[in-house]
This record gives C-alpha cells, sequence and structure tokens, in this order.
DNA sequence: AATGGTTTTCAATTTTAAATGAACTCTTTG
DNA sequence: CAAAGAGTTCATTTAAAATTGAAAACCATT
C-alpha cells in the first residue's frame, strides 16, 4: 500500500470511530428513555453501526465493559428482538447483529413492557370499581366512581391507542 | 350518630382507604412508566382520590414521606401540570388538588421530557450524516448511510406520530 | 471422560437515584 | 420588626439499580 493511502486510510478509520461514538451515545439516550441500561444502549448502538457481526469478545474489548454485563446485555437484547445471532462459518462463537427494523423492536418492546402492564392496571382498576361498589353513601359513591370512571377511560384509550403507534412506527 | 350509624361510617371509612390505597398503587406503577419517582406517584394518587384539596403536611402525614421529598414531589407534580394549587378561604397553607384530565398530564409530560429529547436526537443524527459524508470510500459511505437514512426515519416518525398521540389520549 | 473454549450466573461491589431533615428563606401577623 | 408559620434547598444518608468478576455450567472436540 501507497504511503498515501496509508493515510488516507488512517483517517478514514479516525472518522468511522467518531460516528461510532456518536451512535453509541445516540441509542444509549434512546434506549433510557425505554428504561434500559446504559450498557445495553452501548451494546446495540455498537452493532447498529457496526459493518461486521460482532461476538461478545468484540463487544467486551471495544465497549470496555466485563463479560457479565456484555451477556446480560446481550440476553436483554435478544429478548426484545434487538440484535439476532448469526453463525458464521467454522466459528465456534457466537455474532450479533443489530436488528435495523426498529418497528420490530418498539413492537416487541410493547408486547414484553407495556402490555402486561396494561393488564395489571385494568384489573387493579376492576378491583378498586368493586371495592367503591360496596359503599353505601350515595354521595360518596358517586365521587369515587367519578373518578374511577375516568381512570376506565384513560386506560381503555391507552389499551388501544399504543398498540396501534407501535405498529405504525 | 346512633350505634347502627356509627358503625356503618367506620366500615366506610375501612373501605375509603382500601379505595386510597389501591389508587396510590395504581398510580405510583403508572408514573414510573413515566420515570417517576414512587413518593411523586403516591402523592399524585394521593391527591387524586382525594374528595378535598390536601395541604402539604395533610400529604406529608398521610404518605408518611418527609417534608423534603413532599415539597420536590410536588414541585415536578406542578411543572408537570398533574396537581394545580387552590386557595383556601382564611388558610394560609397552599391546598392542592389532582388534575384529573390525563390527557393535559400526558401534553406537559411530552412537552417537557419527549420534545426536548427528540431535538436532541435530531441535531445528533444530523452531525452524524456530515461526519459520514466525508468518507471518501464509496462502499464504506454507502453502508453508513443506509444505517442513517434508517435513523432519520424513524426519527420523523416519533417526531410526527408521539405528539399526535398525546392529543387524542 | 477429560480438555479447552465460550457463555451464563450470581454474590459482592460500585454507581446512581431518591429520601431525609436541619438550616434557610420568605410571608404573614401581632 | 420580632416571632411564628409555611415552604424550599441541599448536604448527607439510605435504598435501588447496574456492573463486576470469579465460579459454575455448557458443549464440542479429542
Amino acid at each position: 500500500m501507497s504511503p498515501l493511502i496509508a493515510t488516507e486510510k488512517k483517517h478514514q478509520d479516525k472518522i468511522i470511530a467518531e460516528l461510532e461514538a456518536e451512535a453509541i451515545d445516540f441509542f444509549v439516550r434512546f434506549m433510557s428513555m425505554l428504561g434500559l441500561s446504559r450498557s445495553v444502549g452501548e451494546i446495540y448502538g455498537l452493532l447498529y453501526i457496526s459493518q461486521e457481526p460482532l461476538n461478545m469478545d468484540d463487544i467486551v474489548q471495544r465497549l470496555g465493559l466485563s463479560s457479565g454485563s456484555a451477556s446480560q446485555g446481550l440476553k436483554s437484547l435478544r429478548s426484545l428482538k434487538a440484535v439476532q445471532v448469526t453463525y458464521q462459518m467454522g466459528e465456534r462463537k457466537d455474532y450479533y447483529v443489530a436488528e435495523y427494523e426498529f418497528r420490530k423492536i418498539i413492537g416487541s418492546f410493547f408486547k414484553e413492557e407495556i402490555v402486561p402492564q396494561l393488564e395489571v392496571a385494568g384489573a387493579k382498576v376492576g378491583k378498586m370499581q368493586e371495592t367503591a361498589d360496596s359503599i353505601q353513601d350515595e354521595e360518596v359513591q358517586s365521587f369515587y366512581s367519578n373518578r374511577l370512571s375516568r381512570l376506565k377511560r384513560f386506560h381503555k384509550a391507552a389499551k388501544t391507542l399504543l398498540p396501534a403507534l407501535a405498529k405504525i412506527m
């Protein structure tokens, strides 16, 4: 390789490293909005911006985190379907690539995190209505019924709108 | 008051206490989905289910939290427009009531928390595009451009859909 | 069935976030 | 304008969450 080309290559590597850092930073923020930890965001960011599949060792090396963190982070990302395992010819290690269809990630996030919460919330409101129904005093009852009906309306809206949102993202 | 009535009253108080506990529990979960702390959820829940406005002392007493927590929690809730101050005749203390239109709360949550994040994210993607544009190697450039265009598309979708969602909630 | 390479698990540690409460500020009132 | 009442601030403490790393489990190969 000529000296000129080597210099250009080095420059390009620097640019790529910068891009990587920016992408990691981006996803750390994004994932933290979904309640995911810094290390999970870092791993996803690194994989998203990587040109080739990476194994756990690569990830540990490049992000400087422990093997425990990497293992657990990848586990979360797999369960969110945010990463996929790709088997590389003649390699024993697992190689990972990022799922780049965000719709899918959002979809499984809803299914795993939001939907169960909504179910619990729905059950809880039902329980509260039962409790309120046993109040004798009519005026008092009507106060609580009003409050609960607002809660029910809101819950219903969330239950229909959120999954719809996830689908069109 | 007759013994019978007194007994009934006591029973009703127990029911109301139960309802209160259930409401507080409900809102602690709900607010934690918005990244708000336990104490903030408790305060809102208590106010939401309370038949009359409460002052800070009431809140401290009934929830058993410190005055510092109560003060800071109410501050967060005011800035989210999740509570309003009502001035009570001949009282020096501030009395609070819960905003029961969830749409409004969601609206200000978006304005305060989500929109700024989206702006930061947008700026960051722009910055990354600039960085990527300076890559010479055509093949490498096209890889990063593809990744960035997905990011931009997603960002745009979030920027239009999330505020729309907040409006119709 | 022993070895070496890979990943997972989990008790201990570190880091981060939340809660406390005493000191301070700001108001109101006698 | 002193004193008390109400609310806020913030250094310290406490509690919760994330991370670490060594040990255990796994699993393909010899």
